[in-house]
DNA sequence: TATATGTGCAGCCAATCGGTTGCCAAAATT
DNA sequence: AATTTTGGCAACCGATTGGCTGCACATATA
């Protein structure tokens, strides 16, 4: 069973958790109010996202909150970085590149 | 078949052609050399990225060169940005709290 | 104490995924 | 003209996915 952050954002009911949990900490039942598929369901999504170390509980009576844990999602945004560097190292071959032709016209 | 971005990058072989193309543009069998898998899966993976409008074509004679469309990684970096938000106004309401809470005491 | 509510787990199922092999077409090489 | 190289497509296959139902269990509430 592979897990990690990519697959776990890969579906888009697991996506739209994430955002609402991102505003603030919600039931399983209560995420299950807002979609058109089984509390069951959800309750998988959310042991998927748990997993991955998205999510942290807080149980309540009851009840448990699930509340997103904002740092994992840097992961995506490290693994994001990889291209800006490549990008910004093609921009400054292309510049050199600019330099050199136009310092061999003078 | 569902096809969008955040499918697109769930599979490690195709996030590792992601990174590949990046540098630079890549034919199919020379991107196929690079893993343990037939090139035709390779091909499927292609296939996969160009649908989501991640790649662009560039043939040259019999070889096709795929290069990253790196304006499309954009688009995840988009979605990340509702998380960086819902954080900021998180922290702003923190510390409007502590503000209050500092004025109470006087 | 009996009942209602909140949650998770197990098992089922059709659809999709990611690999394979086999084949064909176009371009390059001999 | 025959052969090699490059690349895509189709069909197949086992594993995984994402939904479902049914059930068990703990906690509130009557």
């Amino acid at each position: 069973m592979r897990r990690d952050i990519f697959q776990a954002i890969a579906d888009p009911t697991r996506r739209a958790i994430l955002v609402l949990i991102a505003v603030h900490a919600m039931t399983p039942n209560a995420i299950a109010e807002r979609f058109d598929i089984t509390r069951q369901s959800i309750s998988k999504h959310l042991r998927i996202l748990s997993e991955c170390d998205l999510l942290a509980q807080k149980q309540k009576g009851r009840e448990i909150f699930y509340e997103l844990k904002i740092d994992k999602m840097k992961e995506i945004d490290i693994w994001l970085d990889q291209f800006r560097k490549i990008m910004e190292e093609r921009f400054q071959l292309l510049d050199q590149l600019l330099y050199t032709i136009k310092n061999k016209k003078k």
